[in-house]
RNA sequence: GGGCGAAUAGCUCAGUUGGUUAGAGCGCCUGUCUUACACACAGGAUGUCGGGGGUUCGAGUCCCUCUUCGCCCA
C-alpha cells in the first residue's frame, strides 16, 4: 500500500484480483476492528449481524442482508464513528439436528442408536468441520465485519448468557412449566412455538359426523370436523349456550361411534353457532381450543395419538382405539376411520373446506397439537416494555407500516414455549431429585448432587429453543452477563438492526424484549426491514423451487461490487428486489455496467491528471476556476447532501428517542446510490470530463493545474461517496489518485463534507450558472443537428442569444461549447436573418443556420407543436392566476412562483412565435 | 374471519406536510467505433397516475366506494 500507486490501470477492471488484493489488506490492518477504548471519544455505531445458521450456505438473501449492513457500517466508519459490526452464527437447534439425522439415516441409523452424548458429539464435530463456511462467503462479498469478534450461539460464553437469562427469568417469576396442548412436529419429535408452526392455506374437507343421543337413539347431533381421526379422543360435544337449536340437548349424553363411549353435550361460548352445524366435538388432548373447553368443564383428556403421530391408546384412553386402527399413522387412520364411520352410518357428508393448517417451519410436516409438559416464558411483562420503547420513540421500524404489525403482535402476545425435545441445544438448566421429589432446582451452575438428601439428581432432558439464545444476541456477543465487560459498556445499546420482515416476531421483537428486560434499554434504535429477493414471476427465491441465484457465481462473473451495486441500487425502502435467475447478464447489468464505467472514468482521468502532486482546491489561486470547475464543485456539494439525506440520520439527534420529524427519515439506499451514480456518471463524466478535454490536452500551465486539481478533488469525493456500496473498485482507484496520502485506505478515509453555503462566493455561484447556460446551448445544438441529420462529427454555426446570464461572460464559453457540440459559436443580441433552426431555452436561444438543409415545413411543424403545447400550459396557468380564489387562498410563495413562471413562459412563447413568423408562417 | 399494504411509461419502481408541462433505471426507436468506456456516446418515442364518486382555488398525493394483487395474523 504505497500511495499513490503510479502504475497505469489495466484497461479492464479485474474484479477477482482486486478483491483478493484488498480484502486481506483491510483485515491485516485491522480496518474492520472496533476498539471499546476509542468509543469514549467517538460515537459508537453498532450493528449485530443476524447470525446465519451454522450449516447454511450463502444465498442471495444473505447477500442482500449483509450488503445493506456493510453499506451502513462502511458509511459510519468513514463518517468517524467507532463502527462495530458483530458477526457470528446460530447453532440452529432443530435445523442442524435434522441435517445430521439425515446423515445417520443414510447410514441406516438413528440418533437413538448413538445415544444422546455421542449424537451431540457428532453434531458438534459436524459443525466444527463444516460450520461457519458461510462467514467466509460473506467475506467474499466484501463484508466489513469485525471478525475478531465472531460469535456462536452455542459457544461456552454465549451458553453462560443463555443460562443466566433462563435463571433470571425464573427468579422474576416469568419462567414456568406448563401442562397444555402445544404444537408438536412428529417428524422432528419436538414441540414448537406458535411462531414455528406456520400456517399453510389448503383446501381440506369438512366431515359431518352423526353422534346419536344415548337416551334417545332416534335423535342425534351432527358435528363438523376437519380431523375425524381425533373423534377417538372426544370427551364431549359443545354447543353455544345461545343456540336455541341445541338448548334441549345440553346436559344429555351422546354415544361416540365405533367405541360406544358416552360423552356429554356441554354448553360453551367458544362454539360458533354459525360454523358447520353449530355443534363441535371436543378433543382436549389434540386441539388447543378444545383443551381450554376441557379445562373449563373439567373433562378428561385422553391421548390417542402418540409422539410419532401414530394412533394408539397412549394415555387415559383405554378402550378408545379399535384394534383395526391401532398403530396406524394419523393420516392413514383418517382414511380408515372415515370408512368405518360410513359403514356405521355415522358419516353424514363431506364438504370441501378451505382452511389453514399449521406446518413445521423446519421440515414442513403437518403439526400435531399435543398435550404435554413444556417450559414457558410469561411474555406479557416483557411485551409491555417492548411496546413502551416503540411508543416513546426509542425504537423505530422502517418501513413504518411494520410498526403496526409489531404492536399488534405484542398486544396479543402469548406465552412462549421454549423447551424442545431434541438434543442439539442448550439443555434446560433444571435438575430434579427423584428421592426427595422436591421442587425442580433451577441453577446457574450444574448440580451434581441433591442439596437436601445428597442423592443423585438428573437434569431436565429438554433443550431450549434456538431463539432463546439468539434473542440475547445484541448483548451476549458483547460479554453479558458480565456487566463489567468493556464491549458491553462501550457498544450497548447498538444502533441499527437489518433483517427481513419474516423474523420480526421470531427474533426482532424478542431481542427488544430481552434487551429491555435484562439491560433496561432497547438493543437498537432502528429496525430496518428490507425486501425479499424474488424472481421475475415474483416468487421468493428458494432451493426447492430451484430459482435461486448463488451470489458467489455473480462474484465470479462480474465481481462483488457489481453484485452489491445491483442489489443496493434496486433496494427501495420496503420494496422487493426482482432478479432473473435465468439471465444473470441482464439482472446484474446495472452493477457490471456501472463498475466498468467507473473504471473507465478513473483510467481516463488518472492518465490525464498524472502523478504529479495536485493542489487542494482551497489552495488554488483566486480566479483560477472556470465555469465548469465552479459547476462541478457545486454538483459535488449537492451530491454529498443528497447522499447524506438519503442515508441519515444515523441516530436520534437528541441521543435518546426519535422525534416525529426524524422518525421516518433515512436508510433510502437506492436514493443514495442514485445520487452518487448521477454525480459520477451524468455530471462528472458526461459534462465535466468532456468539457475538460481541451484544457487537459495542454502541455502545462496554471489552467491545466486548476483543472487537474478540481478533477482530482471531484473524483476523490465521488470515490468516497461510493466506497460503502462498491468498496473494492473504489479503493483500487483511490490508491492511484495523486493526492491520496501514503499508508491510508479509502475504507477508513473521511466521509466527504459539503462546503458551507457561506463559503461559496457569489462569483463562483455565477460561474456555475454560466455552465448551466453552456449545457443548455450544447443540448440545443445537438438536438438540432440530430433532427436535421447532420453528422455528429460535422461542425455547424450556432448563433446564441443570451437571456438568462451575462452575455459577455457567456462569450468565454464558446470554445467549450464548440468542442462539446462541434459548433462554431457566435454570441449575438439578435437572431440571425438567415433561415435557421432555433431552440428557445430558459437561459439562451440557439439558432443554427443550416442553409439549404432546413426543411421549412418540418421546422414550422416543430415550432407550431411546441407553441401549441406551451400555449396550452400557459393559458391554464393564466386561468389559475386569474382565479380570485386561487390568488386569495394559495400561499403567497406559490402565487409568486406561478407569476414568475407565467412571465417566463410568456417570453418564450413570444420568441417561438417570432421564430415561426420569420419562417413565413 | 381480522388487519396492513400496493395498483403511476413495455418492465421494476421514485414522486417527502395537496402547488412546475408527472420522473429514473432497464427495455424500445434513430444515429455514432467522436483516440476512457459500444458494459459506451448523442438524440427520440411512450402514461385519461386501476374504475367511479367526493373535499378543495388546485388531487398521482386527502376522504368514500368498487375491482385486482400481495403480505401478516387467527
Amino acid at each position: 500500500m504505497t500511495s499513490p500507486d503510479t502504475n497505469p490501470l489495466p484497461p479492464q477492471y479485474d474484479a477477482a484480483s482486486t478483491e483478493s488484493e484488498w480484502y486481506p489488506r483491510w483485515t491485516e490492518h485491522g480496518v474492520f476492528m472496533a476498539d471499546p477504548t476509542r468509543a469514549a471519544s467517538r460515537e459508537p455505531f453498532v450493528i449485530v449481524m443476524p447470525p446465519p445458521n451454522v450449516t447454511a450456505v450463502l444465498h442471495v438473501g444473505h447477500g442482500l442482508n449483509n450488503t445493506v449492513q456493510d453499506v451502513l457500517v462502511r458509511w459510519r466508519r468513514m463518517a468517524g464513528d467507532e463502527a462495530l459490526w458483530v458477526p457470528g452464527t446460530d447453532h440452529a437447534g432443530i435445523a442442524t439436528q435434522n441435517v445430521v439425522e439425515k446423515q445417520l439415516t443414510a447410514e441406516g441409523r438413528t440418533r437413538f442408536d448413538l445415544g444422546r452424548e455421542a449424537f451431540v458429539g457428532r453434531v458438534a464435530e459436524f459443525v466444527e468441520q463444516t460450520g461457519g463456511e458461510i462467514l467466509n462467503q460473506l467475506k467474499a462479498i466484501g463484508s466489513s465485519a469485525d471478525w475478531t469478534r465472531t460469535a456462536y450461539t452455542f459457544s461456552p460464553e454465549l451458553s453462560v448468557a443463555v443460562r443466566e437469562a433462563f435463571v433470571r427469568l425464573h427468579e422474576d417469576g416469568l419462567v414456568y412449566k406448563g401442562h397444555r396442548v402445544i404444537h408438536w412436529c412428529p417428524r422432528c419429535g419436538t414441540s414448537l412455538s406458535d411462531e414455528e408452526a406456520e400456517f399453510n392455506d389448503t383446501t381440506g374437507k369438512l366431515y359431518h359426523l352423526r353422534y346419536t343421543l344415548a337416551d334417545d337413539p332416534t335423535a342425534s347431533v351432527v358435528v363438523a370436523t376437519t380431523r375425524p381421526e381425533t373423534m377417538l379422543g372426544d370427551v364431549a360435544v359443545a354447543v353455544n349456550p345461545e343456540d336455541e337449536r341445541y338448548t334441549a340437548f345440553i346436559g344429555r349424553d351422546v354415544v361416540l361411534p365405533l367405541t360406544g363411549i358416552r360423552i356429554p353435550i356441554v354448553a360453551d361460548s367458544y362454539t360458533d353457532a354459525a360454523f358447520g352445524t353449530g355443534a363441535v366435538k371436543i378433543t382436549p388432548a389434540h386441539d388447543a381450543n378444545d383443551f381450554e373447553v376441557g379445562k373449563r368443564h373439567a373433562l378428561r383428556m385422553p391421548v390417542v395419538i402418540d409422539a410419532e403421530g401414530v394412533v394408539r391408546e397412549v394415555e387415559d384412553a383405554a378402550g378408545r382405539v379399535p384394534a383395526a386402527l391401532q398403530g396406524l399413522d394419523r393420516f392413514e387412520a383418517r382414511t380408515a376411520i372415515v370408512k368405518l364411520l360410513e359403514a356405521a352410518g355415522a358419516l353424514v357428508k363431506i364438504d370441501p373446506h378451505p382452511h389453514s393448517v399449521r406446518h413445521c417451519y423446519r421440515c414442513d410436516t403437518v403439526v400435531e397439537p399435543r398435550l404435554s409438559d413444556q417450559w414457558f416464558v410469561r411474555m406479557q411483562p416483557l411485551a409491555e416494555k417492548a411496546l413502551g420503547v416503540l411508543r416513546s420513540g426509542e425504537l423505530r421500524i422502517l418501513p413504518d407500516r411494520w410498526e403496526a404489525v409489531y404492536v399488534n403482535w405484542l398486544e396479543g402476545i402469548r406465552d412462549w414455549n421454549i423447551s424442545r425435545q431434541i438434543w442439539w441445544g442448550h439443555r434446560v438448566p433444571v435438575w430434579y431429585c427423584d428421592a426427595c421429589a422436591q421442587t425442580p432446582m433451577v441453577s446457574r451452575t450444574d448440580i451434581t448432587a441433591c442439596p437436601t438428601c445428597g442423592g443423585a439428581v438428573r437434569q431436565d432432558e429438554d433443550v431450549l429453543d434456538t431463539w432463546f439464545s439468539s434473542w440475547l444476541w445484541p448483548f451476549s456477543t458483547l460479554g453479558w452477563p458480565n456487566e463489567n465487560a468493556a464491549d458491553l459498556a462501550a457498544f450497548y445499546p447498538g444502533d441499527v438492526l437489518v433483517t427481513a420482515p419474516e423474523i420480526l416476531f421470531f427474533w426482532v421483537s424478542r431481542m427488544v424484549m430481552s434487551g429491555c428486560w435484562f439491560l433496561g434499554k432497547a438493543p437498537f434504535h432502528t429496525v430496518y426491514l428490507h425486501g425479499t429477493v424474488r424472481d421475475m414471476q415474483h416468487r421468493k427465491m428458494s432451493k426447492s423451487l430451484g430459482n435461486g441465484i448463488d451470489p458467489l457465481d455473480v462474484v465470479k462473473l462480474y465481481g462483488a461490487d457489481a453484485l452489491r451495486w445491483t442489489m443496493v441500487a434496486g433496494l427501495g425502502l420496503g420494496v422487493d428486489v426482482m432478479l432473473d435467475p435465468t439471465d444473470l447478464d441482464k439482472s446484474f447489468a446495472p452493477g457490471r455496467n456501472f463498475c466498468t464505467k467507473l473504471w473507465n472514468i478513473g483510467r481516463f482521468l488518472l492518465s490525464r491528471v498524472g502523478t504529479d502532486p495536485v493542489l487542494p482546491v482551497s489552495a488554488l489561486p483566486a480566479g483560477s476556476l472556470t465555469a465548469a470547475d465552479a459547476w462541478i464543485l457545486a454538483r459535488l456539494d449537492s451530491a454529498i447532501a443528497e447522499c447524506e439525506a438519503a442515508l441519515g440520520p444515523a441516530r436520534p439527534a437528541n441521543g435518546v428517542a426519535w422525534t416525529d420529524a426524524e422518525r421516518g427519515r433515512g436508510l433510502r439506499l437506492s436514493e443514495y446510490a442514485e445520487a452518487a451514480r448521477r454525480f459520477v456518471w451524468n455530471e462528472l463524466a458526461d459534462w465535466y470530463l468532456e468539457s475538460l478535454k481541451p484544457r487537459l490536452a495542454a502541455e502545462s500551465g496554471a489552467d491545466k493545474d486548476a483543472a487537474r486539481a478540481v478533477l482530482a478533488h471531484a473524483f476523490d469525493g465521488a470515490l468516497r461517496l461510493l466506497q460503502p456500496i462498491i468498496p473494492f473498485i473504489t479503493e483500487a482507484l483511490w490508491q492511484h489518485l495523486p493526492q491520496t496520502p501514503a499508508e491510508q485506505f479509502l475504507a477508513q478515509a473521511a466521509w466527504p463534507v459539503a462546503r458551507a453555503e457561506s463559503s461559496v462566493s457569489d462569483a463562483e455561484r455565477a460561474l456555475a450558472a454560466l455552465f448551466g447556460a453552456t449545457q443548455e446551448t450544447v443540448a440545443a445544438i445537438r438536438q438540432i443537428k440530430s433532427e436535421y441529420n447532420v453528422a455528429p462529427g460535422a461542425s455547424v454555426q450556432a448563433i446564441v442569444c443570451v437571456t438568462g446570464v451575462p452575455a459577455e461572460a457567456f462569450a468565454a464559453q464558446a470554445p467549450v461549447i464548440g468542442s462539446l457540440a462541434r459548433a462554431v459559436v457566435t454570441v449575438s443580441s439578435e437572431a440571425p436573418v438567415d433561415v435557421a433552426a432555433s431552440i428557445v431555452g430558459q437561459l439562451v436561444t440557439v439558432h443554427v443556420p443550416l442553409a439549404g438543409m432546413i426543411d421549412m415545413d418540418k421546422e414550422r411543424q416543430r415550432l407550431s407543436a411546441e407553441i401549441a403545447q406551451l400555449d396550452g400550459a400557459l393559458s391554464a396557468l393564466l386561468g389559475r392566476l386569474g382565479n380570485e380564489k386561487f390568488v386569495a387562498k394559495a400561499p403567497p410563495a406559490v402565487v409568486e412562483g406561478e407569476k414568475a413562471k407565467a412571465a417566463e413562459w410568456q417570453s418564450r412563447l413570444t420568441s417561438l412565435q417570432q421564430q415561426l413568423e420569420k419562417l413565413g408562417a
